[in-house]
DNA sequence: CGCGGAGTTGAACGCATTCAAGTCTTGTGG
DNA sequence: CCACAAGACTTGAATGCGTTCAACTCCGCG
């Protein structure tokens, strides 16, 4: 229930004093129950709100009003600022838990960008990680089967808590239910079920009561193959991780030797 | 094989002489063969590259070093805006068929920017869009069955050359084969050669020798319960694809009658 | 106490994968 | 010109992962 600041959420993107001159141009926070709509689709918005508190998630629904969930937005996202842009969203966002919203007038948005031309580029790399998120999403539904892709998902919900230092790597809170859970894998509730119970039964993790507790952060990296590079973490919070996983941790970067390729 | 301008490919975002205004400042084109390596990842790079001419991949493999492809970009297609900021990919673009890029180096960006603010804003929206199609992807591959994700996905490589004018929706080029379609889908080869042999039978589209043909744009179009709004096309696109699709179009955009929800 | 939502489990079905074989095309070299 | 190899596409058959339908438990709450 502590409100989650920006320089928290975005290690070594954002300063406590840069913090500061966002908060003083965001207007007072909105309240919104659970399961309730916080953006709407296609509807024309003047602000972007950051999430400081709670659980939300994107999602779009099929002919039969199946829903798939696009993305799980935890605390500390700037969850629209693409609206900033856009002007508008092409998809719901709803709520799971209680959630507390901090909105940001485009203005004001605009105001900063001009006078400081960098903010303008940091809020870019914010919706750029964001898309690499996705991207990542479309790799673990489209390569990984039911137990992989749940170890994923949990793997990667509990590495972004984690590198906000919102929770170790021993579990995080999760408020949805396995209903929600399946709909953000693209399986039925029955089957993310019964994959879960092998997860437990296997001593990896278990999720249970809106709580995603990890047994062995080690493996469930193993089964779920994640890898974190795509969330463009700071490097001490990548040693950190590799260390804990037992793993090498993300790729160095190299340096292009020269222009590439050709024909 | 004609270059495809900026402001062609971004209708409504770039005018002629902004096209003219980056053009200046790109290194000459890059040219690469088919099935070569684009974009490397985890390689810090200094340009962004713009695909003028032919098709490239996005992907990420599994352990077993199987494919699944994030994205695929067509001509005018920006295709690596986000190394401006964030340094580096996460992921490896290769390309399918030979193709020409025009490299537009970071300081240029920079200096464009500085020189005209909006830039980055415009720059900043390209890659939103690109955002909202991964998003799309998800929902793609998470809900839809094999023969609905080969039509949707067929719907909306036509859509995208389509509201470039690249196309009509009687076809357009995409020369890849089954099986990079089928890991585009997250399927198996096998089982996408079948469901496109049954869209064949249907006389809805066919698929072959590098060429999508679509027979019937409007069963396309439901068959693979395909919208195009998270595509934000200007208003015209938007209608004269309604029209062809004989659909409402996307969603008229509302404005919010106040400040939403509450607990 | 009874209702409803969430979680769990069983069994039948079916979409998709896997393995395998065969066709067709294209390019290469004898 | 033909033989052959390689790759892409196609098809059949067996297997299996995941879905669907259904029933039942558990728990919180009115």
């Amino acid at each position: 229930m502590g409100e989650i600041l920006l320089h928290q959420a975005y290690p070594g993107l954002f300063t406590p004093v840069e913090t500061g001159i966002f908060f003083a141009r965001q207007l007072p926070p909105l309240r919104f129950g659970a399961r309730q709509r916080v953006v709407r689709a296609n509807e024309q918005v003047s602000q972007a709100v950051y999430l400081t508190d709670g659980y939300v998630g994107r999602y779009r629904t099929d002919q039969l009003g199946r829903r798939q969930f696009l993305a799980l937005q935890i605390p500390g996202d700037f969850i629209d600022l693409p609206s900033y842009t856009l002007g508008h969203l092409d998809h719901d966002i709803d709520s799971f838990s209680t959630v507390t919203v901090r909105p940001l007038p485009h203005a004001a948005i605009r105001q900063l960008q001009e006078n400081h031309p960098e903010y303008g580029n940091k809020l870019w790399r914010i919706t750029l990680i964001d898309a690499a998120v996705q991207r990542y999403w479309v790799f673990r539904i489209g390569r990984l089967m039911g137990r992989a892709r749940l170890a994923n998902l949990f793997a990667e919900i509990l590495v972004r808590h984690f590198a906000r230092g919102l929770s170790g790597v021993d579990g995080c809170p999760l408020p949805i239910n396995q209903t929600d859970l399946a709909e953000a894998c693209g399986i039925t509730p029955v089957h993310a079920n019964r994959m879960m119970g092998e997860l437990r039964a296997e001593g990896i993790c278990d999720f249970a009561h809106g709580q995603l507790r990890v047994r062995h952060f080690e493996r469930l990296v193993q089964v779920g193959q994640f890898e974190w590079d795509y969330l463009y973490l700071p490097p001490e919070t990548d040693r950190a991780l590799a260390a804990l996983a037992g793993t090498a941790g993300s790729p160095p970067i190299t340096h292009a030797r020269h222009e590439t390729g050709q024909l």
